[in-house]
DNA sequence: GGGCTAGACGTGAACGTTCACGGCGCTCGA
DNA sequence: TCGAGCGCCGTGAACGTTCACGTCTAGCCC
């Protein structure tokens, strides 16, 4: 009975070290830290304080490989800097908890990193995977193996589930609340990346020509200060544009202030309209309209689907495994 | 040589599943699969797409318990519906993926729940943890035994390691400014909730005292709507206050928004400085004057000091084991 | 043709737990 | 007095990998 050395700080104590020094078996240890019957009150305390003392605590993969543990999920973002992000990672968070699950979090925008990265950084790591990929799902599920994947705003191919939101319906509100304002010069300003953008842009671009108007299209990075410049430059130019609808409330937001800055009124001298319904939408000047999206719903649907897949109740590629949101139009001060 | 049932979608194949289909040991799917060497590419091939025709992943649970995998780190944060704390976690998800650390998120504000609910979640889960924790630190700390724990805004004792914030030294250059504007009755929206809250109370009631003035303090729930409901109701008061420092930037946006409801100008008639720094306060109009972290730094110092803790450098409740970072006044538009 | 090498592959052991048993000593009742 | 039962505790086996070897075959050179 060599006891092994106490406390190295480089081996973690192990069930053994703790039942060596109680003058146990490992059994009685794993009775006491789990609160297990058959042991009694005394031994289990002696052993408690042992464990204490050791610093042990038991490892979660010699566990998980014998019990088969908690599920935990992956969560893939671009960018938590934009707030429509931690709005939907809370929602996921949160009903992924309930579930008794953990959320393994990778934000994939601040290298310059593609979701591919945060995918593969994911993947040995997670049961299931959630998240905005943009246009690499397909290589994502691939990586995944037969593990299920929910991918969020992209047309579902190989992924095993996902969520996709109906433009056509937001373009169509948006626009026909525009025009029935009075607007005739509507300007579109779009996210500059690939992938999600495509949707959007497309759908407004097909409202746009049913309601006979033609918008503007200009682009910019899907960030406030981005799109805050975009709008600079073309409010200083001849374009006298009486109506914007904008990619994100984010950007929605910066182009506010460029407006402000150059001196046009909102709304009067341009209606504004943003999308996705983030709670800054609500603080900034004139209150943010927007083609408002219930967040909570979003990442509760998400967890819900992959709950589905996992337990196999919804079948990989079914028709119940690719759901539509729509969105509503919130009318605040800006438009 | 009974080859086990393919996939029963409920058991999840194994190395041994794949190696009996390949007619080869375990061993060569272990080269094939990890790109060792010792194997011939026609079976590598093979046995490749063989574990991919069987849905075949390797077990997280066995490859860490054998190879003492990578580090993962719990993240717990009251609510990541308030901006500032995406934007810190955001800082500590790209500072752990450079060290190919994982996160998991927990945030235990949606329920009513406390902190020590969150930890005890994440405590079996994970090799360290850092945490916006209140007052629960001590608690944290027994329930991750050994493993380091870095608390923020929370002054250290049981915890390894901790970084606060100099609280004093924000809360004079706030008020030296305001008084300095002209500003003779301050007042201090404060957050209603204890922990970290009691820090900053505290400091700025401690330099007012040493700057001479005596500032009213009133009390709100650290979200924008709630603070923007307090301030409506000092605002319809009969109190003329001239400056508003406010307990950090969320609310400081739902003040100003009260204080444009009634009628008050910013900065003509109130002055408002906001603490934290977070983007939004550059979209809010007016622009908010704020104290202002830099909140890469604060994510990065985070898991810098948890790196030295977990490799020994660091010895923990040393006094390199605690920080303190300093606020810095940003002027903007609102004061 | 014999020995040596390298390439391709297989086999015990170990990682740290929990599960399913099995065993020991005591008490109690018939 | 002895067997049954119970409270307390210990021991093999298993979970799915990888590591460190070991083995076999083919080919080559002298």
């Amino acid at each position: 009975m060599t006891s092994r050395s106490p406390d190295p700080l480089g081996r973690r104590a192990t069930i053994l070290d703790v039942a060596a020094a109680a003058g146990v078996s490992r059994q009685t240890v794993t009775r006491a830290m789990n609160g297990m019957a058959g042991i009694s009150p005394a031994t289990r305390e002696r052993v408690q304080k042992l464990a204490a003392d050791l610093g042990y605590s038991p490892s979660r993969f010699a566990k998980g490989l014998v019990q088969g543990a908690r599920i935990s999920v992956g969560l893939a973002i671009p960018d938590l800097t934009n707030p429509y992000f931690p709005a939907f990672a809370s929602s996921v968070v949160e009903a992924a908890t309930q579930r008794h699950w953990n959320v393994v979090m990778d934000d994939y925008g601040h290298g310059t990193g593609s979701s591919l990265d945060a995918v593969a950084r994911l993947a040995p790591q997670v049961d299931a995977l959630i998240g905005y990929l943009g246009e690499d799902s397909d290589d994502a599920q691939a990586l995944m193996g037969r593990r299920p994947v929910v991918v969020l705003d992209y047309p579902v191919s190989q992924a095993a589930g996902g969520i996709s939101f109906d433009y056509r319906h937001a373009a169509r509100l948006a626009l026909n609340h525009l025009t029935a304002r009075g607007c005739t010069n509507i300007v579109y300003l779009d996210s500059d990346q690939g992938g999600t953008a495509a949707g959007r842009g497309a759908a407004v671009a097909a409202m746009a020509a049913e309601a006979g108007v033609s918008p503007t299209i200009c682009h910019a990075a899907p960030s406030a200060s981005a799109a805050r410049e975009a709008i600079a430059v073309l409010a200083a130019g001849s374009n006298l544009f009486d109506g914007l609808l904008v990619f994100n409330d984010l950007m929605a937001a910066g182009a506010l202030k460029a407006l402000q800055d150059s001196g046009r009124s909102v709304p009067g001298d341009c209606a504004v309209i943003g999308m996705d319904g983030i709670p800054l939408g609500e603080l900034v000047t004139p209150e943010l309209t927007t083609l408002s999206l219930n967040l909570r719903t979003v990442g509760r649907t998400a967890v819900d689907l992959l709950e589905g897949l996992l337990s196999g109740s919804v079948p990989a590629h079914s028709k119940d495994a690719s759901l539509t949101l729509r969105h509503e139009l919130i009318l605040r001060q800006s438009a």
